[in-house]
RNA sequence: GCUGACGUAGCUCAAUUGGCAGAGCACCUGAUUUGUAAUCAGGCGGUUGCCAGUUCGAUUCUGGCCGUCAGCUCCA
């Protein structure tokens, strides 16, 4: 919302720490013109107390004023935004009939929200492409206009979904339109001067949304698309997405034959041989390092629904459950465990526990099932069956500090294993909550002090809490900067009173404990996607499912080929002898295809010398292997197997080490 | 679940205005025994996702179902 004018003169002051003196009611325009024609030329908005405007809005407040050029991150989004309305320009000339819902600017581009009989079709979308180029060559200014609401409602007769969104704008609010040639818009802008500001763009795909992202309501059609300053910045952009496309971690997995899926089971998980070897590499890996301070457990798949209607899931989240059909009552009275949680807090309050136990973490990997909506299955970042590294932590509440402290190194730690890097988000309490406020005020303030104790940075979501208590989220970015919310600690006050948790303390009284959740991997198999799409499907050693290839060169050296792939089996490694009728360039073109951290090739120099040549991946085509001793290759490759180290070194020659 | 698109050999893809379904790779056989990123030849391989309907005839058109994908919604 737009303050109304409460001074009659204001004082601006440039970046310079200059001032100028103007009339309420100046536009940016006249006062960026007045510091220099070019400047208006190149300016796309502008930046007053710290807020995005665009040049036809009338300045109502003193403060500081910045002009924004395409050189100025905020300025991409006025123009993005300013695509969507270009869009829905082209959209009303080809299609007249139809009716307009929002257009935003997105992190990676814009959509515009369009109610028409018909769907539009891919051939539509280059329809409205050429359109909108031509909105551009026309070079209409961005029109705004401050209205009457009657004037308003006048204005978006036929389009209802404007009229709902009219409706509800306060009575104080300010009601503007931008108009852009024949295409008028309910907006509150900002917007680039005209149309002719936006060069470079794409629409890349329709898909259905709901009006208001509301399920009940109907669905309109979106357009999505993207735009930049920039032709090399949409270029990178396009460039981007088809690498993306090329990691994608379906298409590895196939390529590297790790898993696959089949409609007799949609959902879940065929892993295949290579792959089981990459899930059980993670797998010993999370166990190893939850060895020390964690307590492993294994608790059943399968719970009546006492225990669902205690955690308060039968209710809430049945539909989603896997029932299953109990003989004796002939109720499907029976579910697979979406969560370990109840499975945990059983467990613990088999037997009372001592102060002196606490913080108590149990630690699950075990199978869990959730029945999700088939549109929501995607590959192996959403699926029916799947295993979490699920931590539950009892401890008294003056330990939240330091537990928190403990649990966010753990946890940045493990990412930082694989080369991932997270950002931490920190989510306050919701506005339908349990527990009392004083409740609440010591929870978040323990998260934060441990957060703050870190040093890192974290972003703030406030009302972004679960409904038992705030926590904290990791999300790890990828090689390619994709986001992806893993990890995650949560603060839980209400299911201690469900299940009626309780610990001795030292005055000899029973004490509430409170629980913590934490998850590090998510699911296994989302993370295992990540890691693929993470490494292009180039695994460090300790992941890879093959981890040596041995590849003689004749028939000749098959025998020693034999004595250096059992040496290297024997020591504990994936290895894989290839010695087919092929020609050495055909199995060496495999194994970088399979992407095999190490080729060794032996012949004639080798088998005399006891020595292996070494190729390793990514090195290139054109490499000159290195003649390594086999008990050297052996002890280095163990090495970087036990150090689970990411870059790949076995192959060195021990003057170069 | 909703909107839309898609589903052809193990994989990647052709083809069919409704009339005998094809290639490359993979696989099998044979030859080749190869010092570093696909050796040659031959062969096998398909109820064109499933079930109905229309038709002389359906892989093609229509409907339903299943699955996949892009989103929406959801994600304890």
């Amino acid at each position: 919302m737009i303050d109304r004018p409460t001074e009659s003169t204001l004082t601006l002051t440039l970046p310079d720490g200059s001032q100028r003196t103007v009339p309420a009611g100046t536009l940016p325009s006249d006062v960026v013109k007045s510091i220099g024609e070019r400047l208006l030329q190149a300016a796309v908005a502008v930046e007053v107390n710290g807020a995005i405007q665009d040049l036809v809005t009338p300045l109502r407040a003193s403060g500081t004023f910045r002009v924004l050029t395409d050189r100025d991150a905020p300025a991409l989004d006025v123009l993005r935004h300013s695509a969507a309305h270009i869009l829905a320009t082209a959209v009303r000339r080809v299609r007249p009939d139809a009716k307009i819902g929002f257009g935003p600017a997105i992190d990676e581009g814009f959509y515009y929200d369009f109610e028409v009989a018909e769907s539009f079709t891919p051939e539509d979308l280059s329809a409205f492409e050429n359109e909108m180029r031509k909105v551009t060559a026309e070079k209409y200014p961005f029109v705004r206009e401050e209205v009457s609401r009657a004037e308003a409602q006048q204005r978006f007769v036929d389009d209802p979904l404007k009229l709902e969104r009219l409706s509800e704008l306060g009575e104080d609010e300010i009601i503007s339109t931008y108009t852009d040639g024949p295409f008028v818009d309910l907006c509150r802008g900002p917007h680039v001067p005209d149309t002719s500001r936006l060069k470079h763009f794409k629409l890349t795909h329709t898909a259905g949304a709901y009006w208001r992202g509301d399920s009940k309501r109907q669905m309109l059609q979106r357009i999505y698309g993207t735009a930049f300053f920039k032709k090399e910045d949409l270029d990178a952009y396009l460039t981007r997405i088809e690498e993306a496309k090329k990691r994608d971690h379906r298409v590895v997995g196939r390529q590297l034959d790790l898993f696959m899926m089949h409609p007799s089971s949609p959902g879940a998980v065929f892993w295949t041989e290579r792959g089981t070897a990459v899930y059980n590499a993670l797998n010993d890996f999370i166990r190893e390092r939850q060895r020390d301070d964690f307590h492993e457990i294994k608790t059943p798949l399968l719970y009546n629904k006492d225990l669902w209607e205690i955690s308060g899931h039968w209710g809430k989240y049945r539909e989603n459950m896997f029932l299953v059909l109990d003989k004796e009552t002939g109720e499907h009275d029976f579910s697979l465990k979406p969560m370990n949680c109840p499975s945990h807090y059983l467990l613990y309050q088999s037997k009372k526990h001592s102060y002196r136990e606490l913080p108590l973490r149990y630690v699950t990997f075990d199978v869990l099932h959730r029945n999700e909506l088939t549109g929501a299955l995607s590959g192996l970042t959403r699926v029916r069956q799947f295993q979490q590294d699920d931590c539950h932590v009892f401890l008294r509440e003056d330990q939240i500090k330091d537990e928190v402290h403990f649990l966010l190194r753990f946890i940045l730690s493990y990412y930082e294993t694989f080369g991932l890097t997270s950002n931490l988000k920190f989510a306050t309490r919701p506005a339908v909550r349990v527990g009392t406020d004083d409740m609440w005020d010591r929870a978040e303030s323990s998260l934060k002090a441990a957060l703050e104790a870190t040093g890192m940075k974290y972003e703030l979501k406030e009302g972004d809490g679960a409904f038992y208590g705030p926590k904290i989220d990791f999300d790890v970015t990828d090689s390619i900067g994709r986001p992806w919310q893993l990890g995650t600690i949560q603060l839980d006050y209400s299911n201690p009173e469900r299940f009626d948790l309780s610990y001795v303390g030292e005055d000899n009284a029973s004490h509430r404990p409170v629980v913590i959740h934490r998850a590090v991997s998510g699911s296994l198999e989302r993370f295992i996607a990540i890691l693929i799409e993470h490494f292009a499907g180039a695994f460090p050693v300790w992941l890879a499912p093959e981890q040596v290839r041995i590849l003689p060169i004749t028939d000749d050296y098959r025998a020693y080929a034999e004595q250096v792939t059992k040496r290297l089996y024997d020591a504990g490694l994936r290895v894989h002898l290839d010695a087919r009728a092929e020609t050495l360039k055909y199995r060496v073109a495999e194994g970088a295809r399979m992407k095999v951290p190490y080729m060794i090739v032996v012949g004639k120099r080798e088998a005399e010398q006891g020595t292996v040549a070494v190729n390793v991946r990514g090195a290139g085509e054109k490499q000159k292997p290195n003649a390594v001793p086999l008990e050297e290759f052996l002890s280095r490759i163990l090495e970087e197997h036990r150090t689970r180290a990411l870059t790949l070194s076995a192959h060195a020659r021990a003057a170069e080490a």
